[in-house]
DNA sequence: GTCGATGATTAGCCTTGACTAACGACGGCG
DNA sequence: CGCCGTCGTTAGTCAAGGCTAATCATCGAC
């Protein structure tokens, strides 16, 4: 039942998920960007992808993905992610690393490989950056999540995704504590000098609302902060 | 310094070693039959591997493996066996699930996580066939195996490779106890008939010698046999 | 209302690795 | 001694995916 898709139409879908899912029509040049390829490229493969209907086309705007394309891209989601919980909890690798890794090698693994992995972890959730994962049936957890700097003044909320490009940067937060799961609280707000103050495990981090663009949060309800 | 081998690459390299290590010239056909592909695109990738130097052409017969061609082959080899452990020790798969699953992930693992799988397992010296696996540098312990049906009467061996297309006898064999590590006795040779008992586990297993083609013994020094 | 930038598309080409059909060389057998 | 089967190779194609250079459409600014 399951296609079987070359890894380059993988990536695609992939790409396609993670830029605007099944809901907002990709630019070629914005996907071109996201795959590092040029954009003839990609109006080729979207072309390929679209005789699959795995996308619909916007002629002259790009693509969105169709049913079974999210279905596909969700599945190779869940692979990536599966793949990076266990080269971190299990192989002792990196974060930076087991990303990379995992881009090889979601696409080597049957589904009978990934559940047994599945099983080994006990069905994690979600995988170390904090990204849930997509069940066997492709069902993925819908979060609410904000920008660190989107929070108030006195807030407290769950870091639930680091998404940042520089690895010193990401070095430095972790080493703060500063990691999927961990509770923080924003101590103060000032919009004018766009400085923020947060507050992880105990200790302030100070940062301009550009470096906190990456660091997602779940808000909480209550107002308690932990630690 | 290793360089980056196409997943086609890796797999000649690795039916080269398979068929003949750097000892033999292997025949284009042979090569291709073993391959499943048309004897024109052995010819042709040949060509690309001897431009590479990681082969030594023969025109008109085939190639043989160089010396760095062979290097490469065992660092495929390595991966292979050892995901293959992986799988069938960690995983819990069924051998011939790993063997196909490791057909195809053995292209998408790098050294980092190839040398993490190793030290979870604790440095493995065999796969689950009994296969040597070769170390980090690519060194292949050296064994004398014979096919079992070269035994005489009453001599007795270690099980170590099982070597073998139909999967309905290994499932018999394994279920026997014949599997790699464990002792057999030769009980009775009757090579007018092409009849022979080994004793394995302390019962009898009757075959004809093509049977046993594919069971790989090392020979004992002391004729003690063991359970 | 036209200019220019932005972004998509067309046209044409390249590489990898496979295929079929046809050709050549060689060895054994009648 | 010639014929045929085996085996390797040549020649010509094909599909996937990528690329560059050039073209086209559209939208905002002036």
């Amino acid at each position: 039942m399951s296609l079987s898709l070359s890894r380059s139409r993988q990536d695609y879908l992939k790409a396609l998920l993670a830029l605007g899912g099944q809901s907002r029509v990709v630019g070629t040049s914005e996907l071109a960007l996201k795959l590092d390829v040029a954009p003839p490229s990609v109006t080729n493969m979207l072309r390929r992808l679209a005789k699959d209907r795995l996308v619909t086309l916007a002629p002259g705007a790009g693509a969105k993905l169709s049913s079974a394309g999210q279905r596909e891209a969700l599945r190779v989601v869940r692979r990536h992610r599966l793949l990076e919980t266990f080269l971190v909890e299990r192989l002792g690798l990196d974060w930076s690393e087991a990303h990379e890794e995992a881009e090889v090698m979601e696409h080597a693994v049957s589904e009978r490989v990934l559940d047994a992995l599945d099983r080994l972890m006990d069905h994690p959730s979600e995988d170390p950056h904090g990204h849930p994962i997509p069940d066997a049936s492709g069902r993925l957890e819908r979060r609410a999540l904000h920008p660190a700097a989107a929070l108030h003044a006195g807030e407290v909320a769950v870091v639930r995704e680091i998404r940042d490009q520089d690895a010193r940067r990401m070095a430095r937060w972790k080493a703060a504590g500063l990691v999927p799961g961990a509770a923080v609280r924003m101590r103060s707000v000032d919009a004018d000098d766009d400085v923020f103050e947060l507050e992880v495990a105990g200790r302030a981090l100070v940062s301009g609302s550009e470096g906190l663009e990456g660091v997602l949060v779940e808000r909480r309800r209550d107002a308690r902060t932990k630690g």
